[in-house]
DNA sequence: CGAATTATATACCGATCGGTATAAAAAGTT
DNA sequence: AACTTTTTATACCGATCGGTATATAATTCG
């Protein structure tokens, strides 16, 4: 009952996450917002309740749309293609002709005043996840003798994401998807194609 | 003749560059520069005409103390030491105890409103310089033999400013120099210590 | 001592920030 | 039709944004 909603709710959330996605949190004010989304400000609070809320709704479509190659590459059987999966997912997204270049999780607010500080923290908390997952899926990869030699799990997990937080800024200033394969064709190097698990 | 300044204008900018590093441009208001510089706003403006102003001077001042060790770095006559001695120079500049964690040429402006946008190209173009500088640097290596198999000076240059670009996202997410310097030693280990330039 | 010059402090400017109060509009329920 | 519920549109809120006008204080020159 009551008064219909006349805009799709995904289509707005999808629109606000491209907004932050460009400009970041702070970057983005509520004119933007509701003059992207083509909805008013009462609409907005209404449903998302307020800016910070809408970015974390808009985050969280984030890592449900666009990173979800994250959690599929940690299925992969073999370490090394764990992370060149990560990597070329990454790129991928951070260079879609649909869509802002780089990473919203980093463009959203690297740098910020205080007002932005929870959300920051937050975007950082989401970048240590990600890594101590991988490092967690190295971690097994050690017990199976699936690392390159020398090399600790953690530190490994770092190295990856650290390219892929690389590739972003590279994105976010201009380079193009085929310029970032070839940057992770040179991180990938020293790993070599490991023979089939041998535990 | 007429009232002296009353302030350093040197310490004034160490402190508007520190501000900006750690909170962004558009994240710093006037009001954090004038109460951290310890001056009024006439003051300010009257020095450094404007807050776009003051931050390319801050700017400036980022890359003469801070950014020295890249163009020391290219003068290394072994084009591995070049690359070394640039990612290392970067992550200790990230990390220093002193100073904001991360890098004021990425945290200044990476996603931002129209406002700042002239700064944020001005940073891209920053970042487009210094890696073209070091291809440039690559370019005389590869004629010299001086690089390893297979690579183009500027694929060389874009990977290695990638791995800075993102231990500055490392730092900023709060990893500590010896990480980085672990995730640097992994980066370079494609890159062979070579035998003397044999051209 | 003036006069000229520069820097300071105070108070203010219009614009925009995120957020909300109020009331009308559009639906279902009875 | 009347009532209830939800969403809409409009207008507004105090706070802060970057920037400046005005006047006073502090210096050198004559």
């Amino acid at each position: 009952m009551g008064r219909p909603r006349e805009f799709d709710v995904d289509d707005a959330l999808e629109t606000a996450m491209e907004l932050f996605w460009r400009k970041g949190y702070e970057g983005t004010s509520l004119t933007d917002l509701t003059e992207g989304m083509g909805i008013t400000k009462p609409s907005l609070y209404g449903v998302f309740g307020n800016k910070e809320g809408l970015f974390l709704k808009a985050l969280e479509r984030y890592e449900r749309t666009k990173m979800n190659f994250f959690h599929e590459a940690l299925k992969e059987p073999k370490a090394r293609d764990v992370a060149e999966k990560i990597l070329r997912g990454f790129a991928d997204s951070q260079t879609a002709e649909t869509g802002p270049s780089g990473c919203l999780g980093i463009n959203g607010a690297l740098a910020c005043s205080e007002a932005a500080a929870e959300i920051q923290k937050c975007l950082i908390e989401n970048r240590h996840r990600g890594e101590r997952d991988l490092g967690k899926r190295f971690e097994r990869a050690a017990k199976e003798g699936d690392l390159p030699a020398g090399h600790e799990p953690y530190d490994l997990a770092r190295y990856i994401m650290t390219i892929s937080q690389g590739t972003a800024i590279q994105a976010a200033s201009g380079a193009d998807r085929s310029a970032l394969y070839r940057v992770i064709d040179m991180a990938l190097q020293f790993w070599p194609e490991m023979a089939a698990s041998q535990n």
